[in-house]
RNA sequence: CGGGGUGUAGCGCAGUUGGUAGCGCACGUGGUUUGGGACCAUGGGGGCGGGAGUUCGAGCCUCUCCACCCCGACCA
């Protein structure tokens, strides 16, 4: 490929916009071009990236058995309604009609259509396990698409299901993907990622696991345990209980006057803050006459993502301006209001001597025990692991960090299978719902994340796996006869052996450097009048800066081990 | 959807108390240069996100709509 011809630009202003690495410097380096909020043409060195990544995951997925196949992008309605999500899906998926006035819908994920394809050409556990997947456009109207092709409403993606006939078989094989893809990852050149415990979401099912690649940009905060293999999701994390025992006492309420946040009332009352009963009040999406409270010790946050499990509706943060709550006094005795869930986090199990509300302006009741004072209580777990809290396996304190999620695999079980009623025939003639498992991974995320973690103060850094092209040709002193005879020559060769982008521009040696660094080729190599006097050619590499000075003759077989010694690296 | 911010040339930006749009980069042409974003000359390109209003006159003021960015909600 010559420059000159290239499409795209490479600026030297960065767009005042992206403030996220790995989107800045796409856009500089003429990989991407928004079109409009979260929606991206890529370039030619992009798609050339995206390829690459889609070989790798293909050949990952066929090594465990995967069939290639292709869905629809379009889906009829009552395909979705089978399986309940045609009404349970928000504005996310985006529903139009035909010409014919019939209801359609753009794939934002494909169970469906994998059910669909599968039942009735699938009888028979003999047949089962296998994998199918695809790699293929997905549109999700996100509410918030956010740092370049990071999150974005359209998008590359690999989707995998696998079929199963009892649970052991299920897991054996969900295994094997787990394994795939972390060599995946690992081949196209991620380093800092890890997989982490993680909810299933609205995709049903019981276990997940998360591909995260940790960086501060990361939307998911990630429980990690750095003593033993504990790793969760926020959303999901739990950590060891302790409680402190206060002493047991007579509730007794108390005037507190304007002391309404739990600092206010433990500075009046004298008390830490993990001897309060604090309350939250959510409203529930869509439903304006109920409202859920939810009782946690004072030192504790609710986690929504649980809380909304257990509600199994949306929730929101409730003003309590059309309530009869007092805010800052709502206490867990003597509450009763129409129309309201009440949930009691696992903090407050057996507590005694607790402060909560009391219900009424300017007061709080002290020395509440929960088994005491309180019938019928079911408490559940609702809430969010703080830094320095304690494993729950190994006991030791854990930290916090932020994620990127570049992949998910999820036991769904019969989710579907059932919904959709797909059977298949048993040794001993029953017929059941065959289990299912599905696997994602965002082609663009993953370009976007190895930008993230893979560059430098001068530009991007690809890996050799995915770079879009080995090495930058970059003869200086194009006017220059000599050179330019000898760089047409050397063009016409290394073309043969490697992915050459050849830059042909008769511009300035700074302009060719930046721009190759930019860029992120992995080798540049450097032909000039200073060089060829000696009839040579300089090779830099990116990642390390080293630079080697080598005899023409040798250039080829130069080349090829350097390209083939990282590429070793990253096979592993 | 809530909060904050920004829209002026392909990109990055300036534009005074309202007086009829500029700068740098990029691009075309001619020339001098050439191992880390060269220089001189010259040329082309926008009517200021859209609409309405105030005014003799609006990029600057008012109203309204839209788009984009950031934070949050959401995220299969």
């Amino acid at each position: 490929m010559r420059i000159s011809k290239l499409v795209g630009e490479r600026l030297k202003d960065s767009a005042s916009t992206a403030n996220v690495k790995s989107h800045n410097y796409l856009l500089r380096a003429g990989y991407l071009k928004q079109v409009c909020n979260g929606i991206f043409s890529m370039l030619t060195p992009a798609q050339r990236i995206n390829l690459k990544i889609q070989n790798i995951i293909r050949e990952e997925m066929d090594a465990v058995g995967g069939q290639e196949v292709l869905f629809p992008v379009v889906m009829p309605r009552e395909l979705w309604e089978k399986s309940g999500r045609y009404f349970s899906i928000g504005q996310e998926m985006v529903r139009f009609k035909d010409r014919n006035d019939h209801d359609m819908l753009l794939g934002m994920t494909h169970e469906e259509a994998a059910v669909h394809l599968c039942q009735n050409t699938i009888k028979s556990y003999d047949q089962l396990p296998f994998m199918i997947y695809q790699i293929q456009t997905k549109f999700r109207d996100e509410a918030r698409p956010r740092a370049g092709l990071i999150r974005v409403k359209e998008f590359t993606m690999k989707d995998a299901y696998s079929f199963h006939y009892d649970k052991e078989e299920l897991q054996e094989f969900y295994k094997k993907v787990y394994d795939s893809y972390n060599k995946i990852f690992k081949r196209i050149g991620m380093k800092n990622f890890i997989a982490v415990k993680s909810d299933s979401g609205m995709m049903g099912g019981d276990i997940a696991h998360e591909f995260m690649l940790l960086t501060d940009i990361g939307e998911d905060s990630i429980v990690i345990c750095p003593h033993c293999d504990y790793k969760a999701n926020m959303e999901v994390a739990i950590s060891k209980e302790i409680k402190p025992q206060f002493e047991n006492t007579e509730k007794k309420e108390v005037y507190t006057a304007n002391a309404k946040t739990i600092e206010e009332v433990c500075k009046l009352l004298n008390i830490s803050a993990i001897q309060t009963i604090k309350a939250v009040c959510y409203a529930i999406v869509g439903d304006d006459t109920n409202t859920v409270i939810a009782f946690i010790r004072g030192d504790k946050e609710v986690n929504e993502a649980k809380l909304k499990k257990i509600i199994g509706k949306d929730i929101a943060v409730k003003d309590l301006s059309d309530t009869g709550l007092v805010k800052g006094n709502i206490g867990c005795l003597n509450l009763n209001l129409p129309n309201t869930t009440v949930v009691f986090d696992k903090s407050l199990e057996d507590m005694q001597g607790m402060a909560t509300g009391a219900n009424k302006e300017g007061y709080h009741i002290k020395g509440v025990n929960l088994k005491r004072d309180l019938e019928n209580v079911e408490f559940v777990d609702i809430a969010k692991v703080k830094e320095g809290e304690l494993c729950p396996v190994c006991g030791k304190p854990l930290t916090i960090k932020r994620g990127i999620e570049i992949g998910n695999i999820f036991q769904l079980g019969t989710k579907y299978t059932k919904s959709m009623d797909m059977t298949i025939n048993m040794p001993d003639g029953t017929l059941i719902n065959p289990l299912m498992a599905c696997y994602g991974i965002g082609v663009g995320r993953a370009l976007a994340s190895v930008a993230e973690e893979s560059s430098d103060e001068k530009g991007l850094v690809w890996p050799m796996s995915i770079a879009p092209w080995q090495i930058y040709f970059c003869p200086l002193r194009m006017d220059d006869n000599s050179v330019k005879e000898k760089a047409e020559e050397l063009e016409k060769s290394l073309s043969n052996n490697f992915e050459l982008l050849y830059d042909d521009r008769n511009v300035s040696a700074g302009i060719k450097l930046t721009d190759s660094e930019l860029m992120g080729i992995p080798l540049r190599v450097v032909i000039s009048p200073r060089s060829l006097s000696n009839n040579e050619a300089e090779i830099t590499i990116r990642k390390s800066g080293e630079k080697i000075m080598c005899k023409l003759d040798n250039l080829n077989e130069l080349l090829k081990n350097l390209i083939n010694k990282e590429m070793e690296e990253l096979n592993g």
